[in-house]
DNA sequence: CTTTCCGCCCTTTTT
DNA sequence: GGGCGGAAAG
C-alpha cells in the first residue's frame, strides 16, 4: 500500500486543473453552489448540506472528477459514511461515474475503516491480527462481571451505568491510567470505578479483543505513538472525505486530525507534552495534509448522546484555516408545505445559523394530522392510509414508518399483520442480538480468537451441559494456576478434578471446537476454502448439540431460533460467495459492524418500519411519524439534560425532512407503556407546525370532545385553535377510566386461528370492527392467504383470514 | 449444582 | 410485557 503512485497534482490550493475539463458532464445538472463544492480544489473545504440538498450527489461527483482528472489514483481516497449501507451506495455510484476506476477506494464507516487499519498494525502494540470486536452486548456481559466481582454495585455503579461512563471516557480519548491519574480517588466510588476500568481495559487485552469505542480510540493511539505508521496512511490517503460530520465524537474528529497533519518527513520527534504535535515555522513539510472535505448540517445532529460534538463542524472553519465553507440551501426531496413545516420547527431552536431550505417543486399536498384513541387506533389509521396510497400508485417500498423507541414498534407491527401490509422493520431486536444468533456467533469467536474468554464462557453452558457458575470458575481458576488460557484449560477436565459427567460435556465441546478450528483455519498458513465458514458453523451447530436442543423444546419461539441460525448459515454462505478469499474473521468483523440502516435492501414491496435515528440518511416518497407525543419526542429522558429538548427538535426535523410528498404525523390519545394505560399529551413540536399547513383528519381537539379525557395541553394552550374544534363542545364528561377501558385494548391478547376458513369471491363475511362486507379476491397460500374484502360501507380492506376477527356469513 | 419459577425492575436514541 | 436476579426444587 506504500508503493501508490505518486498524483500527477498534488492537494495544493491551484484552482480546478486546466485543460481537457474531463468532468463537464460532472457538472451538468447542478447549481452553482454544488457546482463549487465539486470543482474547489484546497486543504480543507465545508459543505453545510441541509437536508435533500443533494450533497450524496456532490460527494460522489467530487471524488469523481478527482479520479477522472487523474489528480489522485483511487488508492489515495479515503471516504467516511455513517453506514456501511450508504458506503455501499456511495461506491456504486462513483462506480457509475468512473468504471473501474472505483476500485481501490477506501468507503467505509469510521469503525470499518480502524478495523482494517488495526488488523494490520495490531502486532505493533499487543494485540494480533486475530483480534475480535465486543459489540455493546458483549462489554456489559463482561463488566457485569467485573462490577460483581469488586462488588462496586454497592456504590450504585451499575454495569449500564460504568458502560456509559466509559464509552464517554473513550470518545474523549481518555483512557483508563489517564483517566486515574486525575480522578478523585478520595471518593470510595470514583475509586471503584477507576478499578472496573482498569479491569476491563485489561481484560480486553488478554481476550485479544477491542469494544466499538476502542477501534476508534486505539486507532488514534497508534497513530501518535506510531508517528512513522501514522506517515504511512497519511502518506496513502490525499483525499479525505467525510460524510454527516456533523455525527462525530472526539475521538473520530482526532482520527481525522491526525490523517491529515503534513509529512514533516525525517524531523526529530515532532511531539510536545499532552500529545500536541508542533512544528517549528521554518520546517517545511516534506508533503502536505491531505485534502479534507467534510459535509454536514447542524440541523441534523442527533447523536450528541452518544459523544457527537457539534463542535466540530461549528468549528470547522477554526480548526482548518483557509478552509472554504460551501452552502447547499435548495432542497431537491421535499414538497415546499413539507420544507416550511420542518423550517418552522427547526426555527426555534436558538444558538443555530438560520437556514432556510427551499424548493421550486411548488406547495404539495398538505400533512395530514391524525390523533388516535389509543396507540392501536393510531396504527390502524395508518395501515389504512398505507392501503389507500398504495391504491394511488406509491409503492410500499417508498413509504415509511418512524418511531421514536423501538418498544412503539410493536403496536404498529401487530395492525400490520392483521392487514397483511407487507413491511419490514430495521433495528429493534437486531437480528444480530439475538441470543441464538449471539450463540452461534461465539462458537465461531471461540475458534477464530482462542483468548477470548468471553465468547468461551457465553457456550460453555448452551445448550445447556450441566456446566454452571461454580464449574466454570473452576476451570477459569485452572487455568490460571496452570497458566493456561480458558480455551486450552478445557482439555484437562480429568486434571481439574471434575465429575465424569462434567468431563465428558467438557470434552465434547473442546473437541467440537478443534474439529471446527482445523476446518476453519487450516493449519501451515493455508487459505481455508470459501464455504468453510458456513460449512464449519453447520458442524458447530450440530456437534454441540445447540440445533438438537432446540428442535427438542417445545417452546414455539425455539422454532423461530432455529429459523435464525438458518439464516445466518445462509449469510455466511453468501458472505463466502461475495468473498471467496474471505477469512473467519472477515466474516465476524462484517457482521459486528453492521448497522441498523444496513439491513435495508431495496426489497421492494414492503413498507419500512425504524426509529427517528435510523432514519437519517434516508427519505421516502410518504412518511410517518407516530406518536407525536410530550414524553416521547421529546422524550421524557431528554427534558432534564441540556441541550436535550433541542436535540429532540432536530430528530424530529431529521424525520420530517425524509418525506418528499406526503407527510403524516399521527398521535394517540393513550398510550399503554409497559402494561399500564396513561395518557398522552400531543407534542409541543405540533404547535411549532404552522396549523394551515396540516390537514386534521381527526385533531386532538376532536378526539377530546368525543374521547372525553381532561383537557390536554393544545387545548390548554390554544383555544380556538385546532381546525375543526368547536369552542362550545359539550366539557368532557366520561370519567377517564371509561374511555381507557374503551379504547385502550382494541386488540384482543389472543390471537385468534381462521387458518381453515375458506372463503371465495363473492362470500359475505362480518368483521368485528368494521362491520359486514364482500370478499373480491382471496390471495395467497396457507397462513398468509389474504382476503380483500370491500365493506357496506365503503371501506376496502385486505385481511390476513389467518388471524382477522371475522366470520362467514 | 443446576434448573426453574416467581416477583421485581425498568424503558431513548446506536456504531 | 419482558428481562433479570433471587429463592426453592430436582
Amino acid at each position: 500500500m506504500t508503493d501508490a503512485p505518486a498524483p500527477l497534482i498534488v492537494g495544493g490550493a491551484s484552482g480546478p486543473h486546466g485543460d481537457g475539463r474531463p468532468d463537464e458532464d460532472l457538472l451538468a445538472g447542478l447549481n452553482p453552489p454544488q457546482r463549487e463544492a465539486v470543482v474547489y480544489r484546497g486543504q480543507a473545504l465545508l459543505i453545510v448540506a441541509g437536508a435533500g440538498s443533494g450533497k450524496t450527489r456532490v460527494l460522489t461527483h467530487r471524488i469523481a472528477s478527482l479520479l477522472r482528472g487523474r489528480e489522485a489514483w483511487p488508492s489515495q481516497i479515503l471516504a467516511i459514511t455513517f453506514t456501511n449501507k450508504a458506503a455501499g451506495e456511495m461506491r456504486e455510484r462513483v462506480g457509475q461515474l468512473v468504471g473501474q476506476h472505483a476500485q481501490g477506494m477506501w468507503i467505509s464507516t469510521f469503525h470499518s475503516a480502524c478495523v482494517r487499519i488495526l488488523r494490520r498494525e495490531a502486532e505493533q502494540f499487543g494485540f494480533t491480527k486475530s483480534f475480535t470486536i465486543y459489540d455493546s452486548g458483549d462489554s456489559r456481559a463482561l463488566l457485569k462481571r467485573l462490577v460483581k466481582d469488586h462488588e462496586a454495585d454497592a456504590f450504585g455503579l451499575t454495569p449500564g451505568a460504568v458502560q456509559s461512563r466509559i464509552s464517554k471516557l473513550k470518545n474523549e480519548l481518555s483512557d483508563a491510567e489517564g483517566y486515574a491519574r486525575q480522578a478523585n480517588m478520595s471518593d470510595p466510588a470514583e475509586r471503584k470505578f477507576v478499578e472496573v476500568f482498569g479491569d476491563y481495559q485489561r481484560a480486553l487485552r488478554k481476550a485479544n479483543a477491542f469494544d466499538f469505542d476502542d477501534l476508534i480510540g486505539q486507532t488514534v493511539y497508534l497513530f501518535r505513538a506510531f508517528p512513522h505508521i501514522a506517515d504511512v496512511y497519511r502518506r496513502r490517503f490525499r483525499h479525505i472525505l467525510v460524510d454527516e460530520y456533523q455525527d462525530t465524537n472526539h475521538a473520530q474528529y482526532a482520527l481525522i486530525r491526525e490523517l491529515t497533519r503534513p509529512i514533516v518527513g525525517k524531523a526529530a520527534e515532532p511531539y510536545a507534552a499532552g500529545g500536541m504535535m508542533i512544528f517549528e515555522p521554518e520546517q517545511a513539510p516534506e508533503l502536505p495534509g491531505a485534502s479534507l472535505t467534510v459535509v454536514g448540517d447542524s440541523d441534523q445532529s442527533i447523536y450528541a448522546f452518544r459523544g457527537a460534538d457539534i463542535r466540530n463542524i461549528t468549528e470547522f472553519e477554526r480548526d482548518y484555516p483557509g478552509a472554504k465553507v460551501v452552502l447547499l440551501e435548495q432542497n431537491y426531496r421535499s414538497t415546499q408545505n413539507i420544507l416550511s413545516a420542518a423550517n418552522a420547527v427547526i426555527g426555534h431552536n436558538f444558538d443555530r445559523k438560520d437556514k432556510r431550505l427551499w424548493t421550486d417543486v411548488g406547495a404539495g399536498e398538505k400533512i395530514v394530522g391524525f390523533t388516535g384513541y389509543s396507540q392501536h387506533d393510531e396504527a390502524q389509521f395508518v395501515a389504512d392510509e398505507v392501503e389507500a396510497l398504495r391504491r394511488t400508485g406509491i409503492d410500499y417500498a417508498q413509504m415509511a414508518v418512524f418511531y421514536r423507541t423501538n418498544s412503539q414498534s410493536r403496536a404498529l407491527e401487530e395492525i400490520f399483520i392483521r392487514s397483511a401490509v407487507p413491511y419490514k422493520i430495521m433495528g429493534g431486536t437486531r437480528f444480530y442480538e439475538r441470543a441464538e444468533i449471539k450463540d452461534a456467533l461465539a462458537y465461531l469467536t471461540a475458534v477464530a480468537n482462542p483468548a477470548d474468554e468471553m465468547a468461551l464462557r457465553r457456550i460453555v453452558n448452551r445448550p445447556k451441559r450441566g456446566i454452571g457458575d461454580v464449574t466454570v470458575e473452576s476451570i477459569a481458576r485452572y487455568a490460571a494456576a496452570q497458566g493456561l488460557t480458558f480455551r486450552d484449560a478445557l482439555g484437562f477436565g480429568a486434571e481439574m478434578g471434575l465429575g465424569p459427567k462434567l468431563q465428558v460435556a467438557i470434552g465434547r465441546l473442546d473437541a467440537v471446537l478443534t474439529e471446527a478450528s482445523e476446518l476453519m483455519l487450516p493449519a501451515s498458513g493455508e487459505l481455508a476454502p470459501p464455504s468453510a465458514v458456513g460449512d464449519g458453523l453447520a458442524l458447530l451447530l450440530a456437534g454441540s448439540g445447540y440445533r438438537d436442543a432446540l428442535r427438542a423444546s417445545r417452546d414455539a419461539q425455539d422454532e423461530a431460533r432455529l429459523e435464525n441460525l438458518d439464516e445466518l448459515v445462509a449469510v455466511s454462505r453468501e458472505f463466502a460467495r461475495n468473498n471467496p478469499e474471505g477469512t473467519l474473521l472477515d466474516f465476524l468483523t462484517e457482521v459486528a459492524l453492521v448497522s441498523d440502516a444496513d439491513g435495508l435492501d431495496d426489497e421492494s414491496g414492503t413498507v419500512s418500519m425504524m426509529t427517528l435515528h435510523t432514519a437519517k440518511g434516508l427519505e421516502y416518497d410518504a412518511v410517518f411519524i407516530t406518536g407525536v407525543e410530550e414524553d416521547l419526542i421529546p422524550h421524557r429522558i431528554s427534558a432534564g439534560e441540556p441541550g436535550g429538548p433541542a436535540e429532540e427538535r432536530r430528530l424530529f426535523y431529521v424525520g420530517v425532512t425524509r418525506a418528499r410528498k406526503r407527510l403524516y404525523l399521527t398521535l394517540a390519545m393513550t398510550r399503554a407503556q409497559f402494561g399500564e394505560v396513561s395518557v398522552a399529551m400531543p407534542s409541543r413540536f405540533l404547535q411549532e407546525v404552522p396549523p394551515e399547513l396540516v390537514d386534521w383528519r381527526q385533531s386532538p381537539g376532536d378526539v377530546n370532545s368525543r374521547g372525553g379525557t381532561q383537557s390536554r395541553a393544545l387545548n390548554a394552550r390554544r383555544p380556538g385553535g385546532w381546525g375543526s374544534r368547536r369552542t362550545d363542545d359539550p366539557p368532557p364528561l366520561m370519567p377517564k377510566s371509561t374511555s381507557l377501558e374503551r379504547f385502550a385494548n382494541r386488540i384482543p391478547a389472543k390471537v385468534r386461528d381462521n387458518g381453515d376458513m375458506q372463503l371465495a369471491t363473492g362470500d359475505r363475511i362480518r368483521h368485528d370492527d368494521f362491520g359486514e362486507g364482500r370478499i373480491d379476491a382471496v390471495t395467497g397460500e396457507g397462513a398468509k392467504r389474504i382476503a380483500h374484502v370491500r365493506f357496506d360501507n365503503g371501506a376496502v380492506k385486505k385481511l390476513l383470514i389467518k388471524i382477522a376477527p371475522i366470520e362467514k356469513l
